[in-house]
DNA sequence: GCAAGGTC
């Protein structure tokens, strides 16, 4: 009763997909291959025809696509941004113009006369507001009432079956909540952005011309601007760094070998940063002519595969192994893709769907004049399965589809190519495996340790060898229970070193931790930073991000005035707010009203500040432009006054304070995960215990296995087990949230994420205490328990108690 | 000329 159909006539069905290649796999699923290529008005957006049944009615379908989003948001043409006064924007309405008229009339053209629209749109929010920028030019074309005739097909993968319920399951209308949110962000992200960069440009081009000579626009952005605070904060702490000295032991031992008649031990202690220290203990041990051997531990340590390649690792690996900046792979990987030899190059996901065909894979490599040995090896033994990783319900895992061999491919076309490929067959492949050997030798009271390594199956490392993690250390010739003569023990002196400047990939992981931009847009971000002279690259070590005067200026400037503005938060901001729209939990425009209310008053009180910029634009930047010319002018900077005391409404500081939040925070976060033990090899779960006093306000984390036991994050406010694993080590990732005040974290973010074993942030603020002495390197050593957890001389966790 | 998000 719904459709007002005629008996005998048939339905034209309209699907649109957000690009080509989707309008192209639903069409083939759904028809069972018959559909047809049919002419559309855009030569790259295809119709794809066939006839069937719809609900039970003879139809005729249409499947076409869009090509992303068919509108961008803007300020209407009668507002010229360059010479309005910039706070004014902050009010001014929006509109939306067509990216490619073309491609509305296409839309047009293949939705005339249609009686239903099936929208088979990415399932993000992008995506959902794709949907209505679809219904927007075919509603005329519906039936009344066109809410009854426009369904939203859900799908989680474009697997054969998951499409084929998709289809079944359709639902009426998109989700108008979720794309409201991604209208507010568009209009959030336009007035700011445009605000505070037409205001900086031309106030810094006024006073200083020859900025121009950098950068034609000063822009800000939330999110370039949290990218290249993370380069700062960087330069900033190697600037700050002072190399310490420390001191430490080692002991040489005569062996029976003849190859290698002095041994070297370490020291358990590793190193010590008092000198005395050092040398009383190598007095004390100094009149011992023997070490004893008094334990040797023999296991054997895997090495895990890779997981399934998305978009961020193929950028990460690409920038730290071939050189290529970001912006670069992608056009590379989107070449490939179009020219059909890899699948969709932006993934979120690292896990292969359920019914994904390994074999039709191989079967396509098998004959690779560099690889069809592996492919068909493991086709004959049958492949081991994938790790889990994670569906993010996007695309599949990036992974191969034509075979090609060099002479088919451009140099770097060919690079990344042999890595997708490689990768793949690595992922479905054996771990590595090694032979570890640690014996522990005492010295009076010291203890000391030779160890060694050495591959016993190589498993994936055959096809990726660049990613074995260490190099085969010759297994000591050692036994237990004997006694070996001392050669030396010698104090011996180094220095800690200072952090590299950030690299590209290491930027990449910490816009993914900090959701700073999309897979898709985070190569936008880091080409923005740099070809506005705020970063730039060093190629020779490892395509470096050395912030330039200019940067180091504008990021002081920001963080003096108001650190939130180039802070991560500004972008987590923004975004929690959007979401709220989404899940339907406050009105699209309290949000806009209010993050825009908010804002402006961050305008207003920048421009306020703007002496303040000035000057330091001046001194960091301006003044040593010319420095080759007029030497010393060496302005010193002025004393940088507090909050305060330049009248800033402390409540803005923080947006703990601000009411739409308190909403928000009621929503709960998933916590599906397991933090696995990465000190018992993840056979444990590390699990969240009380802390024996009540008004320890730590975490305390015990493994469920090995018994390691450790506190962490004092007075934080959040601790979340996120589904997200860490490529390293496999353990959860987990992220921190801390009081602004009271935060630990870089640039006193609010928030961090990381593995709790690997990131080297928490690794800075988190003490592990070794695992306890005895147990340590031997996963099945039942001793951890009643061993107190502070060895190796490093004292921890005494101080908790208050 | 200006943001960030899609995409060919």
């Amino acid at each position: 009763t719904l459709y007002k159909t005629g008996k005998g006539k048939t339905l034209k069905i309209m699907m649109v997909a957000e690009k080509p290649s989707i309008a192209k796999t639903i069409a083939g699923i759904l028809s069972g291959g018959t559909a047809r290529e049919g002419k559309g008005i855009i030569k790259s957006c295809s119709v794809w025809e066939y006839e069937g049944d719809f609900k039970g009615y003879k139809a005729k379908f249409h499947i076409t696509s869009v090509a992303g989003h068919m509108y961008s948001r803007d300020f209407p043409e009668k507002v010229d941004t360059w010479s309005c006064d910039p706070k004014s924007l902050f009010e001014e309405e929006t509109i939306q113009t067509p990216t490619s008229k073309a491609l509305c009339k296409h839309i047009q053209t293949v939705g005339k006369d249609i009686d239903f629209l099936l929208l088979w749109l990415d399932c993000d929010r992008e995506g959902e507001n794709i949907c209505f920028e679809v219904i927007e030019n075919v509603k005329t074309s519906l039936p009344f009432p066109k809410e009854n005739h426009i369904f939203r097909a859900k799908f989680s993968s474009l697997a054969n079956k998951d499409i084929k319920a998709a289809y079944e399951e359709i639902i009426h209308m998109p989700n108008e909540y979720e794309s409201k949110s991604v209208e507010a962000r568009q209009i959030i992200d336009l007035k700011i952005g445009i605000a505070f960069s037409v205001f900086q440009t031309l106030r810094l081009r006024e006073k200083y011309p020859m900025i121009e000579n950098v950068s034609r626009v000063i822009s800000y952005g939330p999110c370039q601007f949290p990218t290249l605070g993370f380069c700062i904060e960087r330069a900033e702490r190697i600037k700050k760094f002072v190399p310490e000295p420390y001191w430490y032991l080692n002991a040489t031992i005569k062996s029976d070998s003849a190859v290698t008649p002095n041994l070297s031990l370490k020291w358990k202690r590793k190193k010590l940063f008092d000198q005395t220290s050092v040398e009383i203990i190598q007095t004390e041990i100094s009149s011992c002519t023997t070490a004893w051997c008094n334990r040797i531990s023999e296991y054997t340590e895997s090495q895990n595969k890779p997981l399934g390649l998305n978009t961020v690792k193929l950028l990460k690996v690409a920038s730290s192994g071939f050189g290529l900046s970001s912006h670069v792979t992608m056009r590379i990987a989107e070449h490939l893709y179009l020219s059909g030899f890899i699948t969709y190059p932006r993934t979120e996901s690292t896990a292969y769907s359920s019914n994904f065909n390994f074999n039709e894979v191989l079967e396509a490599h098998k004959s690779h004049p560099d690889w069809g040995y592996y492919a068909s090896g493991l086709l004959e033994e049958g492949h081991e399965k994938p790790r889990a990783g994670v569906d993010a319900g996007d695309h599949p895992p990036i992974t191969p589809v034509r075979c090609a061999d060099q002479s088919q491919l451009q140099d770097l076309d060919w690079k990344i190519y042999q890595f997708i490929t490689q990768n793949f067959l690595a992922t479905i492949s054996k771990p590595a495996k090694y032979k570890v050997v640690k014996a522990e030798f005492i010295i009076g009271p010291e203890f000391f340790e030779l160890s060694g390594k050495q591959m016993v199956s190589s498993g994936f490392l055959e096809i990726t060898p660049w990613l074995s993690s260490s190099q085969d250390v010759e297994l000591p010739d050692i036994q237990q229970g004997v006694e070996y003569e001392i050669n030396s023990i010698e104090i011996k002196e180094g220095k800690t070193t200072s952090p590299g400047y950030l690299t590209e990939s290491d930027l990449i992981s910490c816009m993914e931790a900090n959701e700073i931009g999309t897979d898709a847009s985070i190569p936008t971000h880091i080409k923005n930073i740099i070809d506005r002279g705020y970063v730039k690259v060093n190629t020779k070590k490892g395509r470096s991000l050395v912030p330039t005067n200019l940067g180091m200026a504008l990021g002081r400037a920001y963080c003096e005035i108001d650190s939130e503005l180039i802070l991560p938060k500004v972008r987590s901001y923004i975004e929690k707010s959007c979401d709220a729209i989404a899940k339907g939990k406050v009105t699209f425009k309290s949000v806009v009203d209010h993050v825009l209310k908010t804002f402006k008053q961050k305008f207003e009180f920048y421009s306020e500040q703007f002496a303040l910029v000035d000057k330091i634009i001046k001194s960091d930047f301006v003044d040593k432009y010319g420095e080759e010319r007029k030497k010393d002018k060496g302005n010193k900077n002025q004393a940088v006054k507090d909050y305060k005391e330049i009248g800033f409404p402390q409540e803005m500081r923080s947006y703990e304070h601000c009411k739409l939040f308190e909403e928000v925070k009621t929503i709960t976060v998933e916590k599906t995960a397991h933090l696995h033990c990465n000190i018992c090899k993840n056979k444990g779960t590390m699990k969240k215990i009380k802390p024996k006093n009540k008004r320890d306000t730590s975490i305390h984390l015990r493994c469920s296995q090995c018994k390691y036991e450790f506190s962490c994050f004092k007075d934080c406010n959040k601790f979340e087990i996120l589904k997200n694993g860490c490529e390293n080590c496999n353990s959860s990732l987990v992220r921190v949230n801390y009081p602004v005040k009271d935060s630990p974290f870089p640039m006193s973010a609010n928030q961090h994420t990381g593995c709790l074993f690997c990131d080297e942030v928490y690794k800075e603020i988190v003490e592990y205490p070794e695992a306890s002495e005895n147990s340590s390197s031997q996963p099945e050593n039942k001793k951890a328990e009643d061993k107190p957890a502070d060895a190796g001389g490093i004292i921890i966790s005494k101080k908790k108690k208050r």
